[in-house]
DNA sequence: CTGAAAGCGCTTACAG
DNA sequence: CTGAAAGCGCTTACAG
């Protein structure tokens, strides 16, 4: 705070703070001697612009927040780079809040958000967030854009991946490969993203007339060590299973710890194909195949929604659904 | 944006806007029952604090800021989300930014940051940072801490690692287990941490009695592909080193892909240490042996000293640097 | 214990 | 083309 404002400017520069205001927002016409002399004051003065007033009293903010459930997960990051991005070519201040799967903190947050009056917010929801939290955002009226977890509510725009569409290719991918035996390994019970990625493994299969089994289709935690318990139990009990779509690369990257512990080598022994494309899917030995889905582009599209409906775009709710693309590597083998 | 301000609360009440401010803030002695009135008020017409009024009336503010180079680097996801945490612990908004090492985006958010009057930030400094910016930022006289990248500056707190401390320990761990060839592979030329792990490197070595050799001291982009394709070089030159540390596990995992390929297997033919201890770490195979530097708990720390700094702690800078720990895993062997 | 009024630093009709 | 003045929604001395 060097305390210099409009009006001392304006002072020094022997004009009234309208003319100051008017130069700063290029606004009103100002005759080019006076807009130099204030120009001169302007920068002489080291005046910094007090963007918390133009707000109040514009009633507007050009500020926006972006809610996520676990920031340390590669993908948001990714995705919050890309929405990072975004905002700024607009000129709009980004606030970042982790919720940690905390419904309430989430609460709080978004509350906090209104309170500091933003002009609109992207969310990825906890898991369990309850209806209220969303009819109380759509009451608020403020621009909100959901990304990543799709959401039953049709009257939020939404920016995510096709799921659906993702675990066809990759189950597609499987059984050109000749597999006939394919699990489903990971994702939790009432995921949503889950839901539509089974959708798309078993109507592949059946497509290829192969009856989808139940026994093969199990959740698990977002971890490396819970997908390797939970593949350790169903590739046990079902030795003739060859391969596995999995919910997500981490899920995968267990997988494989397990099926080494189990002799048989990932790649050759067994097809294994993730799901994200996260940066160590790339890493790990054999290389994961997975399905890719943009997160920097998903966080760059939410962004660019979420602006034009700050800019008083009233069409009804949309969906952006970005494609997924297979990213072949190893662990499938070469067959 | 509802509508309802604190004067439609006070006319609703029967009382003054004064006194429902002094509720809202929990300020002044207000009668029990017209505590409750307003309260019955506050509740009923669905009133949302407006902060930035109050900012702008009190000079304050409840917001700070987080400049980063690369949100997407899992280290400063970590960071990001302990400082999160800490924030909200002190009911603060954090606003977000992604320099991409640009010092020019870097310096466009500054100065936004300044704009929209936070009370403090948070900086990891693009590489290329002129030593103008912080000048000007000592200038503007706002809470500054700097974290991970050491300053030269000792005008800025700071909140860091050892990394003396860490590749020391790292090395020593490489020679009880009678590595005497040991490399040392990443970071870049200009990079202070660099210049502070060089320096446990080559201090413990001297320590053993061993010259250290400067043609085995080469520098890599951050990136698993730079790693790969400095190590190969290196390796394929001086076929005799055992053992190397690596600036980064990202290059530690680039130099086990070229190892393989020298048909050399880590953890058995060559042994290798990492720093950071990014999730990956635990997950390749073999397991990365790697200084582990907190980052989250840097991120907390550096949100603490934060605090206290706007809370008006005007002792001189301080530097908390956190005790790295080697953990260790397979890619050194077990010998 | 409570209210009237000034003021935080901007912007914007409205005059001239 | 430029200025005087009101007002955004709060908080805080100051009276009473």
């Amino acid at each position: 705070m060097t305390g210099i404002t409009l009006a001392d400017v304006a002072k020094y520069a022997g004009v009234s703070t309208a003319t100051v205001s008017m130069v700063l927002c290029n606004k009103g016409r100002i005759s080019q001697s006076t807009r130099e002399r204030v120009l001169k004051a302007l920068d002489e003065s080291g005046y910094v612009y007090n963007q918390t007033a133009a707000n109040l009293r514009n009633r507007s903010s050009n500020q926006v927040g972006l809610l996520l459930h676990d920031i340390t997960n590669p993908f948001y990051g990714e995705m919050t780079a890309g929405l990072s991005h975004e905002m700024e070519r607009h000129e709009l201040m980004l606030f970042l809040a982790n919720s940690e799967e905390s419904a309430e903190r989430q609460q709080k947050f978004v509350d906090s958000l209104m309170r500091n009056n933003v002009g609109g917010m992207v969310l990825c929801a906890a898991r369990e967030t309850p209806q209220s939290f969303f009819d109380s955002l759509k009451r608020r009226n403020i621009p909100a854009i959901m990304v990543v977890r799709p959401l039953s509510d049709p009257g939020f725009d939404f920016v995510g991946t096709d799921n659906f569409l993702g675990t066809q290719m990759a189950t597609e991918h499987l059984l050109k490969m000749g597999h006939r035996r394919i699990a489903f390994i990971g994702g939790s019970q009432n995921s949503g993203s889950r839901a539509q990625r089974i959708g798309g493994f078993t109507s592949k299969l059946l497509e290829y007339g192969i009856t989808p089994n139940p026994a093969w289709i199990v959740t698990s935690q977002a971890s490396q060590s819970d997908g390797a318990r939970v593949a350790e139990s169903l590739l046990t009990d079902n030795p003739e299973i060859t391969a596995a779509i999995c919910y997500q690369d981490i899920v995968a990257l267990g997988v494989m710890q397990c099926l080494r512990k189990l002799n048989r080598e990932p790649g050759r022994d067994f097809a294994l194909v993730g799901f994200d494309d996260i940066t160590e899917a790339a890493l790990v030995q054999p290389a994961l195949t997975t399905v890719s889905v943009a997160a920097k582009e998903i966080g760059r599209k939410a962004g660019e929604l979420l602006y034009s409906r700050m800019q008083g775009n009233d069409e009804p709710a949309k969906r952006i659904i970005l494609p997924p693309a297979l990213v072949v590597r190893e662990s499938c083998g070469f067959r």
